[in-house]
RNA sequence: GGGCCAUUAGCUCAACUGGUAGAGCAUCCGACUCUUAAUCGGACGGUUCGGGGUUCGAGUCCCUGAUGGCCCA
């Protein structure tokens, strides 16, 4: 047993604290102890004893959990054992346990998961306790816990090493648990609504759906390149094509571009749709399912972001694009002409390279002068046909699509259409984008055949919507970076 | 990709204009039968992110590299 035990592997000439936990470790096997534990079946999780004391109170139960705090006082010690569920107090005695197994306590370290066994009581302090008539070792740690008091600080610590963030703080258990119950609850929302959830790929030949540069990856007995998927779009509405009228996917996508404080290389996207229905149902449907989702995992409709309170109840408000660039800036850019939107942008001080479309430099002034205002929920709609290759056209302006993106919190949070369901349209839409991609623009649309090859066969009109998962839960926890809420963000290697 | 900032003991942080690297927690030893950031006494612990330079002398100044954070593109 012992010589499968971890070695101070990456550490230069062990530590002392590493020393003296591999002596106990050693003193233990010399006991016939396992350190590693044995079967162990608890009653209650920490938590759960401290939630339910007054049914608890006087009764034996049996709990583990991790050791977050050691008090000796001689005769007797107090330890805290935690795990996500909370955190719960052991009292142990020496004339409880004996002189065998109290003497034992000297080879727990912080860090150590123990088992035990006791009654239920409240000490005069009022704490939940347990007074130990039994304990066991079921786990050593071998390195000391982050500091008691301040916890684990250090960013980069703390992305590289989530398990000692989650062990120090309980804010990151909390964000993750959030994370977890978004995830459910939009699931939940969308079951409820008929939604099927369906997988699609994750890697294939061609990928579309959205503006970014793919990952590339090989497969070698097919000896063929692969990209890594960029939105869930083109596949989920070849599943609307094939008759199911309401589908959704949660599920990763991967986009090979800057990272920053909300665009981690891979993020987590909800995509769903829905036959015979258009933007204006996806629009109805966003301002019931977010405001659901809040009150499932926070219990209330009012959140606060980044210090801004923010009511999410519907009916958010609805304003155009164009309407909304032009209150911001004072120029109705949409009714320039390129070289006009360039100069009007240049004069707003932004510097548009040279290749960049008319409607891509409004998008920009969008994200720059209106985004930041979009406090309160808002859906703004009618977004140029250049940017936005899978909508359809609106009937009043086909240079306009019937498009809207949501924001919260100053963040988009969704972006939906009526489904471009012509097929000649698309293949125009995506012969502009192949140019483009000519032209050197790595993140157009790549042309896609079997798709077109889909509508061709006929899709039904559909509404189709995408929710960036991240950012959601980033607004349900106050997060101010998309790496607090993502478990393991993506870092340069450690060397 | 550019700018700014950070990197000191296991963790959280100090160290004035360049002059002997410190504290708290953790660890180890000792005391203590209701403590809870337990307390009290003692001890151990450093490649000051790496490399180069300036200087009698560098955690501190200069150059360079690494990683991270924030802002910008």
């Amino acid at each position: 047993m012992t010589e499968h035990s971890p070695e101070p592997s990456s550490e230069p000439a062990a530590h002392d604290f590493l020393k003296t936990r591999l002596e106990k470790l050693h003193k233990l096997a010399a006991l016939g102890i396992d350190p590693w534990g044995v079967p162990f079946r608890r009653t209650h999780a920490p938590g759960e004893v401290v939630n339910g004391f007054a049914a608890l109170e006087g009764k034996q139960v049996t709990v583990a959990g991790r050791v977050v705090a050691w008090r000796s006082h001689g005769k007797t010690v107090f330890c805290d054992l935690q795990d996500a569920s909370g955190r719960l107090q052991l009292y142990l005695r020496r004339d409880q346990l004996g002189e065998e197994s109290f003497g034992r306590l000297d080879l727990v370290d912080l860090g150590d998961h123990l088992g035990a066994r006791g009654r239920v009581f409240r000490t005069r302090a009022g704490e939940v306790t347990v007074a130990v008539e039994d304990w066991t070792f079921l786990g050593k740690a071998l390195r000391p816990p982050p500091e008691k008091w301040h916890g684990l600080k250090d960013v980069e610590s703390r992305y590289r090493q989530r398990y000692l963030d989650l062990i120090a703080n309980a804010r990151t258990r909390e964000i993750l648990r959030i994370r977890s119950l978004t995830i459910r609850a939009l699931r939940q929302g969308l079951d409820e609504r008929g939604f099927l959830e369906m997988e699609t790929p994750a890697m294939s030949a061609v990928v579309g759906g959205a503006n970014a540069r793919p990952f590339v990856t090989h497969h070698n007995a097919l000896d063929c390149d692969y990209y890594l998927r960029i939105s869930l779009e083109l596949y989920l509405k070849r599943l609307v094509v094939g008759g199911f009228d309401r589908v959704y996917e949660i599920g990763r996508v991967f986009r090979n571009e800057g990272m920053s404080s909300r665009h981690n290389p891979e993020y987590t996207l909800l995509e769903f749709y829905q036959a015979y229905a258009d933007y204006q149902d996806m629009m109805a449907l966003t301002e019931e399912l977010i405001p659901e989702v809040a009150e499932r995992v926070l219990g209330t409709t009012v959140i606060t972001y980044q210090g801004a309170s923010i009511n999410l109840d519907p009916p958010w408000r609805r304003l155009p694009l164009r309407q909304a660039v032009a209150d911001a800036t004072g120029v109705d850019f949409l009714a320039l002409d390129h070289a006009g939107v360039h100069e009007a942008a240049v004069r707003l001080g932004l510097e548009p390279t040279p290749g960049t479309s008319r409607a891509a430099i409004i998008d920009d002034v969008m994200s720059r002068f209106v985004q930041p205002q979009l406090v309160q929920p808002t859906f703004l709609t009618d977004y140029p046909v250049e940017i936005s290759p899978l909508a359809r056209r609106r009937r009043d302006d086909p240079s306009l699509t019937y498009r809207f993106e949501a924001f919260v919190g100053g963040v988009e949070v969704a972006n939906a259409y009526s489904e471009l369901n012509d097929p000649a349209d698309q293949r125009a839409r995506f012969l502009e984008q192949a140019a483009r991609r000519d032209q050197g623009d790595e993140e157009a649309h790549m042309m896609d055949e079997d798709f077109l090859t889909a509508l061709e066969y006929g899709m039904p009109p559909t509404g189709g919507e995408g929710i960036g998962v991240d950012r959601l839960v980033m607004l349900l926890t106050d997060a101010p970076s998309i790496r607090e809420v993502i478990p393991f963000p993506l870092l340069r290697p450690r060397k």
